[in-house]
DNA sequence: GAACCATACATGCACGCGCATTGGATGTCA
DNA sequence: TGACATCCAATGCGCGTGCATGTATGGTTC
């Protein structure tokens, strides 16, 4: 039964690798073009922007958004002064825990965000979707 | 039939991140402890060690290596230029049309290659495998 | 309270990447 | 032959990342 791992296993990691590239360039590319936005700055402001559904509205604990995303933490800390610089999102001291910052969306990071999702759907849909998933060629621009 | 796009494209998105960026991370650290191999370096390395077994000894063209793999041109060049370095390939320039170059393993390099191979199998088979899918920890050190 | 380690975040630094440009080598057409 | 577009590879540059470190706060133990 270790025989299906020891045969196909390589050709797994090279369709991950392709739909992977292809799929974040195209992101990159798109979010950068049309809303001003990294990928990573995007991924904070999903975070930061599901979270206002439930109770807080639109806060979060770096330490929470770190553990949510493939960044690290100074990666993290880099790409929220990033987003502050550009006004989306705001740096609040923890009252409880002066070692923590909370982030909270500002009203114009709301609005750049939700300007946001409908591109970043369309790219995921583009290329996860089997209707989609022919060879749109990779090339990054 | 849509409907089944518009719903689930966002997990299997954050899937195939969580997918990537643990093997990656992880295939970087281990080839780079130890083997001294960046994961571009091997993969160009891998290359060269695959078109070997057919009729050319290990050569091959910058192009053609360009378009297997998600790399730049200019990062294909200087990872070409770190492995020259190391001894690992030399740069041939071609007969028949100057402007491209060859690419050759020498012995040193096919030796680590080989070394290295295991490392990377074994590294897809823990990641890639059902067996080996449990939610191993990322952090990516 | 003092000493001690753990935690949260910011920052210096080196590195690899992509983009744009450059320079040299063909190829084409008149 | 000369002018021009095309192609291959190298390089300058800026950027985002991870690692290591610094600084401040929190928690624990005495």
């Amino acid at each position: 039964m270790e025989a299906e791992s020891e045969v196909d296993v390589c050709a797994k990691w090279s369709e991950t690798l392709r739909v992977y590239h292809n799929t974040s360039c195209e992101l990159e590319n798109e979010l950068q073009s049309r809303h001003e936005l990294g990928l990573s700055e995007f991924e904070v402001l999903l975070i930061l922007g599901r979270t206002c559904g439930d109770q807080a509205e639109g806060k979060a604990k770096m330490k929470d958004i770190e553990a949510e995303m493939y960044l690290s933490q100074s990666a993290l800390s880099r790409t929220v002064t990033r987003l502050e610089k550009a006004g989306l999102v705001t740096r609040a001291a923890c009252d409880f825990d002066r070692r923590a910052n909370f982030l909270m969306l500002t009203p114009s990071g709301r609005e750049r965000f939700e300007a946001a999702k409908p591109t970043h759907r369309a790219v995921l849909v583009k290329h996860l979707t089997d209707t989609g998933a022919s060879e749109r060629a990779a090339s990054c621009s």
